[in-house]
DNA sequence: GACATATATATCAGTTTGATATATTATTGC
DNA sequence: GCAATAATATATCAAACTGATATATATGTC
């Protein structure tokens, strides 16, 4: 059998928030789910018009006065029900293609120098990414205090298209989905610590 | 283009500690690289065939007496070099697809209490693989203390063909990459524990 | 008015997935 | 001793997924 089509549901569920573009999906997996999530176009395109087919969404084309013509799908009554028959369904586990850490494991029969750089650019590059979670975490963290959202926050909020009952609801949503984030990356941080400091001293010894 | 090809390399790294089959190579990645990692034959058979194609390794038949024919593939010094220039080269951030997270984040319009259900499954398998881990975990550290290997781990050291000099750097390398894993169950556990709470309280709010 | 950027859809070769089919040897239970 | 089961081993495939590119329209800017 083929791979699993998790495509569809992710899609279904963005599209339980609102009726939206394959742009807009493309936009929202970007910017909201992209460090436990991807998508691209070309599962999107052809993954919408199978939703159509399939009774589980709506296709209709939007041409607003001076835009560019756009076709936005509508999640129908059969496409919330398949969609919450998927969150009901058992999980499957994370799946991960770590290349750092394939090439560390395979590289154990080069000199621990060359694991030490491998290693410190890793680090380099998650510690840039975790500067920019802390950098969303403090936005979310003042919205959800003030009760009141940034003008980029906003911009997300309106693509999610969530009214201002259910808003700090989903906030909280997005500031824990964002909190998972950072426990993960702050996890490899401490594994390039780690593994340095192990290498460090097998280094010393070599060199004595 | 196309998706990355990075099994190729991953092949070409389990070939550059002895030369081995397909079937080899499976059992190694599930043993080994399994919460990194994972490739299959589908994948493993044909990649094997353009490895020998392309020069990087040769192919021979083995019939042992009483055992069954396999096919053992060795890797050559151009598929030596392959392998390093890949290690040298950048190294890509680890992808992961979460559905955890995908459903937590889309499910965000449900009541908490189904959160709460969700991440509370997620979080028993993910105490589950800790456990398992943990025992692992304990079985290379003796063996690092002891400079003696267990049955079960003398069975993994037999199928990488390491030689007894370069035996421990092996060693410390299984110990650090299960480290990687630990670190990032934990983090997974943390966030469990984290979103619970913060749910928990929400649900407390609603019932008041 | 040229250039860059954002919006928006569509396509596709090549890679990866998850399973299944097939065959041989080893082990275990009865 | 023999039937069922597990382990060893290769091979195959439809369907899903990737990463990029092509195309076109609208907006901002220098």
């Amino acid at each position: 059998m083929a791979a699993k089509k998790k495509t569809q549901f992710a899609i279904l569920g963005l599209l339980s928030w609102k009726p939206m573009s394959g742009y807009d999906v493309k936009k929202l997996v970007d910017v909201g789910l992209s460090h436990f999530w991807n998508e691209n176009y070309g599962q999107i395109y052809p993954t919408l018009d199978r939703l159509v087919a399939d009774g589980l969404a709506t296709k209709k084309s939007d041409h607003a006065s001076g835009k560019r013509r756009r076709f936005v799908y509508t999640i129908t009554r059969k496409g919330k029900k398949a969609f919450r028959t998927w969150i009901e369904a058992p999980t499957d586990a994370p799946i991960v293609r770590n290349e750092l850490q394939l090439k560390f494991f395979l590289s154990s029969g080069l000199p621990a120098i060359d694991s030490v750089r491998l290693i410190k650019q890793h680090q380099g590059a998650q510690r840039a990414a975790l500067a920019e979670y802390r950098h969303s975490e403090a936005v979310l963290r003042e919205a959800l205090q003030n009760d009141a959202v940034s003008d980029e926050l906003d911009e997300l909020m309106t693509m999610t298209g969530t009214d201002s009952q259910s808003r700090k609801k989903q906030l909280n949503t997005f500031y824990l989905t964002l909190r998972h984030g950072i426990h993960i990356i702050e996890a490899r941080l401490a594994w390039c610590e780690e593994a340095i400091t192990s290498l460090g001293a097998d280094l010393a010894n070599t060199e004595t």
